[in-house]
DNA sequence: ACCATTGCAACTACATCTGTCACGAAGTAA
DNA sequence: TTACTTCGTGACAGATGTAGTTGCAATGGT
């Protein structure tokens, strides 16, 4: 399975918000313009980053503002506050192997140590990125644009 | 989203044929008995494996062969039968970004390296564990046990 | 009071996942 | 040939997740 688009929305929203904030106030309509999806989607995207406690959105107003500097927040933080894994687990697992069989009670022991290598093999790497390099390397697509 | 449970059975799967192949016939009814779901699940996985020429299937009387060596066979070959990736992407993009904001036009160039980047983690990480590392810990296991 | 905006529930349309049934095709053995 | 076992596959159901849409109440600034 894929991993949701709502995972590139989000990096899409805070990239606006770091390029947009001094000359728009950028609301959930705005957002949806640039990304091209309803301002809907948005914002339950938006609720999901605050309840991850990355984001304030404000009410009345609009406009979305960021809870720590850029640099402390990582592609990891966004796809945890985005996506929710059942029990944490990337790998989704049989459920019931069978007791009776060698193979069926030992294969947990067998695999799971191994999933949860790659899968913290992903993470890390998430780890790496933050929405620090999304402003620096935007405004660099940005120069070269000019 | 999880990777699909398809993923841990077919390791159950080639786990089972190595570690039964001399003692039972290892049919898809057996499979299935060890990995407690149907026969047809296991099948369909089956010929997964097969179209990515992993293994072949004997009909009439039964049974599951390899076409390489264990140590040849790896965690990603077999997510490379079992997933389907929309392009090979892990990560889905939305659609259609605005092409006339500035950030709607750059965003693919933005993410695209550094979501590369995180599936190549992933998916080097998978390549370390074969066919032969499932043998070899399965048999600890069953040791143990005695 | 008015207006813009967010929050949220309800709904649709669609895709995927897991499981199930039915039946034809392939292969083995009497 | 006939009988038997097993695989291959299409059709379907139910559950869940995704993306999008509509409508409206709640919030907050002017």
């Amino acid at each position: 399975m894929q991993i949701s688009s709502r995972f590139t929305v989000a990096l899409h929203i805070f990239t606006c918000v770091d390029t947009f904030k001094d000359e728009h106030k950028v609301t959930s309509d705005f957002l949806a313009a640039s990304i091209n999806t309803n301002p809907v989607i948005i914002r339950k995207i938006l609720t999901q980053l605050k309840n991850a406690g990355l984001i304030n959105v404000i009410r009345g107003t609009g406009g979305i503002e960021l809870t720590r500097d850029l640099k402390d927040i990582t592609f990891y933080d966004v796809y945890q506050a985005i996506e929710p894994l059942e029990d944490g687990d990337l790998f989704r697992f049989h459920e019931s192997p069978n007791p009776e069989c060698p193979v069926g009670r030992n294969i947990h022991s067998l695999l799971d140590d191994k999933l949860k290598s790659i899968q913290e093999a992903m993470e890390s790497e998430m780890k790496k990125y933050t929405l620090n390099d999304l402003r620096s390397g935007m405004q660099e697509l940005l120069a070269n644009e000019a």
